[in-house]
RNA sequence: GGGAGUGUAGCGAAGUCUGGCUAAACGCGACGGACUGUAACUCCGUUCCUUCGGGUUCGUAGGUUCGAAUCCUACCGCUCCCA
């Protein structure tokens, strides 16, 4: 491992703004220049897909990689069963069927992340899903500390709203988790969100009982990431933001990061790319001195969807935003279209003619009549670029694009494709 | 086990004592429009459904009443206190 890379490590993620909390930055830093070891990031699987929020800790996770560290990924399929704990109020237990549809999805994306090289990636239940419950009463239990455990931040902020046995319980195993990487795959540092300090000192304080507090275990965790206006960050009208393109397609992915704001774009730059420092400080400038052109946001666009989705995406992406923002989608031909519109949300439809309020309910562009009639009436419309303003008036699917597609778009910039069937 | 609270539209929160003027204040969010840089800010409109006549709502089920989110009964969920 390289002495001078490793030295970067920290003063990286300090620069970046991606650093909340150490538990031994020293430590960390000696240990990481004595030989490889391995840092780990656990998720559970309590979706189907990975989404922005899960990317913050894999961002650093992958520049610890890139420093020459080794990557564990842990899928929680035994932690996802229990339920991490929120601040406010207890989670549904998931069913082991969705928990196991869940596991396959997230290990699929996570390996697309971070390829295979110095990568592992293991599910918890191989070893969570062994242990006995006297076992664990006697190997594990008896090292915690009620005391100590009723102290973490989120066991604290659920005593007056209530907390069962089983999410007080997580806590204990996310700390056995890392113990069986510790011993296992020579793991030294977990990495999480702010809020997961708690868990995480559980894992070092649990390797320093059973291995002795010399042995090398470390912490660093993330701060929350909220946009300008004090958001949380990652969603977008509402919706999470997901990392499969059959949720989340690339071309909304790439917007998403397209859209950001002159004062949340840089802080992003930092975070979620791998450009280095000069090259994002020369595009801080041009936020500066020519927010029209928004270059940093093109270049946060291409660099996030590049590293998620692949290059092929980012040029799909692009290439559908100039045919939807640029150009006059009325004359696009019908080969154009199929071949750039796979990105947008689309919808079967009849080739009859149709009122627009019924066509658009119909096509699940609008959720109720009233709200079509509104939009309509609105201008929201418009269809096949044309703006509809009549509520009366039909869509003929037969005039554009050959009889094969009807293109929607509602308000300013959101589309629909409607497939002639 | 005993006692006290609480459950209102996506969320938060009024309204409940003093039944009708309440499809239900207000805030947030969301959606749309103007402005613009496919921005931010600001401004404006909408935000249960509808064949625009009306229909169905205030944890659930009943009841009282000409009329109930508002009164009564039972049940369910959540919270707190006592044991």
């Amino acid at each position: 491992m390289n002495k001078e890379i490793d030295m970067n490590f920290i003063e990286d993620l300090k620069w970046r703004g991606a650093l909340n909390q150490v538990t031994d930055e020293a430590g960390l830093l000696e240990a990481m220049q004595s030989g490889q070891i391995g840092a780990y990031v656990g998720t559970d699987p309590t979706a189907d897909s990975l989404h922005l929020g899960h990317l913050i800790p894999f961002m650093v996770l992958k520049r610890f990689q890139n420093a020459g560290g080794k990557a564990v990924i842990i899928v929680g399929g035994a932690t996802g069963s229990i339920g991490d704990p929120r601040p406010t109020t207890e989670r549904q237990l998931l069913s082991q069927e969705q928990l196991l549809i869940n596991e396959k999805g997230i290990t699929t994306q996570v390996t697309k992340l971070f390829g295979d090289d110095n990568t592992t990636i293991v599910n918890n239940n191989d070893w969570l899903g062994k242990l006995t419950l006297t076992d664990f009463l006697r190997d594990y239990g008896k090292l915690f500390s009620i005391n100590v455990m009723l102290k973490k931040d989120v066991v604290a902020s659920r005593l007056e709203s209530g907390i069962s046995f089983t999410e007080f319980t997580y806590q204990i195993l996310q700390a056995i988790d890392f113990h069986e990487l510790w011993r296992r795959e020579n793991v030294q540092l977990q990495i999480g969100g702010s809020d997961q300090w708690g868990n995480i000192t559980s894992g070092v304080d649990l390797i320093h009982s059973l291995e002795g507090s010399d042995a090398n275990a470390y912490g660093l965790t993330i701060p929350l990431m909220t946009d300008a206006t004090g958001k949380k960050f990652g969603k977008s009208e509402g919706n999470a933001i997901w990392l499969n393109p059959e949720k989340t397609s690339p071309y909304t992915f790439y917007q998403f990061w397209l859209n950001q704001s002159d004062e949340d774009v840089v802080k992003y730059l930092k975070y979620f790319t791998f450009l280095a420092p000069d090259e994002i400080d020369t595009l801080a400038q041009t936020v500066k001195t020519d927010p029209g052109a928004r270059e940093a946001q093109r270049r946060l666009a291409q660099e996030v969807t590049r590293f998620v989705h692949g290059q092929a995406a980012v040029e799909e992406a692009e290439a559908l935003s100039k045919a939807l923002f640029n150009g006059d989608v009325a004359e696009l031909s019908a080969a154009q279209i199929a071949d750039a519109f796979g990105g947008v949300p689309s919808f079967d439809t009849a080739a009859e003619v149709k009122n627009v309020v019924d066509f658009l309910v119909a096509g699940g562009v609008e959720k109720s009549k009233r709200q079509a009639r509104e939009d309509v009436m609105n201008g929201a419309i418009t269809v096949n670029g044309d703006k509809m303003t009549d509520v009366t008036a039909d869509i003929d699917p037969s005039t554009h694009y050959d009889g094969q597609f009807v293109l929607v778009r509602r308000g300013k910039k959101k589309y629909f494709l409607g497939k002639v069937k």
